[in-house]
DNA sequence: CGGAATATTGATTATCATCAATGACGGTGG
DNA sequence: CCACCGTCATTGATGATAATCAATATTCCG
């Protein structure tokens, strides 16, 4: 749900490295940037199931992903979760942030990180506009995610959620799709329990509309139901 | 629910009269991205009601809200709608889009806006740097405040989302919340029913946390009560 | 004052959560 | 290689919460 820049990518894997790439002819002009990003910048590798962005710590970090999947989410005191999305290689995290961070960030599998101190980074903003522009636009395509999903979960069915979830994660014209996370994310990302996932999975299985094959993978059979579902056409298509 | 920048508000105010004050001491700095600013600037009077931003259309400007409220929504075909959040004085649209606007923006009441086309945006950013941060600021500010309403939306029941609401409503330590939107709105924003919300207000008066005096005016009595609902502290708190 | 729009209250139903049990999967160690 | 155990997923039975349908109250304006 979280943007994927691919210049940013870019920019952190060399800062990551440490050093510039001046054979790289593509993006010859960034290369100063990418100096400054170099030096206010910390690799980092996170173990499977460890927090590295903790809600309510102070920002002190732009954090970009550079290998393995990570969950952020917020939780109430009493344990609730509420999963606010995924992020992967090249996405941003801690945008969303004042003083303190909004959401924990955990490492599902193994994750790299680099971390760029936010002091840091307003002279390199200032240096290097299109940098912001970068930012702004990561920002905004993460808004736009959470605004989709803030109808996903106010005025959606278990069944409508879950073939939205399912649409969002098709990959080009493939209809197998791969569901690598557990249903406890999924629920948590969908606003469900576990036990209602399950039984959507079975509905929408029943009615056709997918094979399931296990449970970290299904195949969509009618992909134009699915669709409909997922865009909310009637909500009384996703009865029973 | 989006940032109040203030200076963006001067800003557009300026831009919105169409020339500079050159007599305002206190940010001589920001004379220039001003007089750019009012370049690229248009105002518009929106009367109560009134739509200005479409969600699906092209995003073409940048909208800075300088008086009245405005709700902000998405829609389903169906016509189930998911109010995203709210925007006053000071608030700036348009944020969360990409190539399209992601939702729609209707003037509650008397509206005036700014409109700065984005193309023309850039050159602007590029030249005053300040001025992307600020746009960064307010973004983070929404994405906060979203990844808030997510977890509101998704794992909380109607007398925590109603408590959860009020709280952000409360001004300084004055405990009379005004409710200056209809029940529709409120029930669209809290991914609830009017009829659910009634029942809600039903039952934090009936507990003794709150006191309706009519349907736009409330004072709270409980206020500990009333945060430790809002909070998450305990779903059974919640019960009945 | 009257009528429309909005809000509340009541009765019933639908959906999802909860509690409980079974089943599948994956890794470990014999 | 397979039995065992723990984790995770599914299925079933029941209950709680919120939606729906329907009827009244209230407020807002002309």
């Amino acid at each position: 749900m979280i943007a994927e820049i691919e210049m940013q990518q870019i920019l952190a894997q060399r800062a990551a490295v440490g050093k510039l790439d001046h054979a790289l002819p593509a993006m010859p002009k960034r290369l100063d940037e990418v100096d400054i990003l170099a030096q206010i910048a910390k690799v980092a590798d996170i173990i499977p199931g460890q927090c590295f962005i903790r809600e309510g710590d102070p920002a002190a970090h732009y954090v970009l992903v550079t290998a393995g999947s990570v969950r952020v989410f917020k939780a109430l005191p009493d344990g609730r979760r509420a999963i606010t999305g995924f992020a992967g290689p090249g996405d941003f995290l801690g945008l969303a942030a004042l003083d303190c961070y909004a959401t924990t960030a955990e490492a599902i599998n193994a994750v790299q990180i680099v971390r760029y101190k936010r002091l840091d980074m307003a002279p390199v903003l200032a240096a290097f506009p299109a940098l912001a522009t970068l930012l702004l636009v990561a920002a905004a395509s993460e808004l736009v995610a959470a605004q989709a999903h803030m109808m996903l979960l106010g005025r959606m069915n278990a069944r409508e959620k879950l073939a939205a979830f399912l649409m969002g994660r098709v990959v080009a014209r493939n209809r197998d799709v791969a569901l690598p996370l557990a249903r406890v994310d999924l629920a948590d990302y969908l606003g469900l329990t576990v036990e209602t996932i399950s039984r959507a999975f079975g509905a929408l299985k029943r009615d056709g509309m997918i094979v399931i094959h296990n449970a970290a993978s299904i195949t969509i059979c009618d992909y134009l139901a699915l669709k409909a579902l997922a865009s909310g056409a009637d909500p009384r298509l996703a009865r029973h």
